[in-house]
DNA sequence: GCCAACGTTGGC
DNA sequence: GCCAACGTTGGC
């Protein structure tokens, strides 16, 4: 799961009351199906952080709930409102995060040096999703470079 | 700030 | 349903 540090890091989920943070905004179909149809309780999470000075995985998560209905997407003051969306028929996704190891910073760059993270999709040309799923070879590979 | 990649929008 | 225009993402 990718973040945007500026928005909020791993150290700010890590300071968060009982380490764990909603996941709201993914306003992409490909994700929020992720999301939706791909995570529940006790599933592991590697932390992106993007879109800033040294992109990397900053930390290990947890997922701690069941997807719930992204309540940004009801808000007309939200940046995520999503006129279309209703309570009765809901369009967006959230879920609830844990931080549950920091270790070490595995960079961007770091990531793309590994022959066993090569066809990574989080490494993949043209990819974007803010949600994807991790290869149970590549979570277990860098699960031991975080260390 | 640039730009490649990709998703969405909207006219037809 | 096509596709050009436009917007966003995210590394650099």
């Amino acid at each position: 799961m990718k973040s945007e540090p500026d928005d909020v890091s791993f150290d700010d989920v890590l300071a968060s009351p009982g380490q764990v943070t909603s996941w709201y905004g993914v306003r992409n179909y490909q994700a929020r199906n992720f999301i939706r149809d791909g995570m529940k309780v006790g599933d592991g999470v590697l932390f992106y952080h993007s879109s800033c000075a040294v992109p990397g995985v900053a930390g290990l998560a947890e997922i701690v709930s069941a997807p719930y209905p992204d309540a940004t997407q009801f808000d007309p003051k939200s940046p995520y409102y999503d006129p279309k969306a209703t309570p009765e028929q809901p369009r967006w996704m959230g879920i609830d995060v844990k931080a549950v190891h920091q270790g070490r910073y595995v960079d961007l760059k770091e990531l793309r040096s590994h022959p066993e993270l090569e066809h990574m999709r989080l490494l993949a040309k043209g990819s974007r999703l803010s949600v994807m799923p991790v290869e149970p070879a590549e979570w277990r590979f860098i699960v031991k470079l975080i260390g």
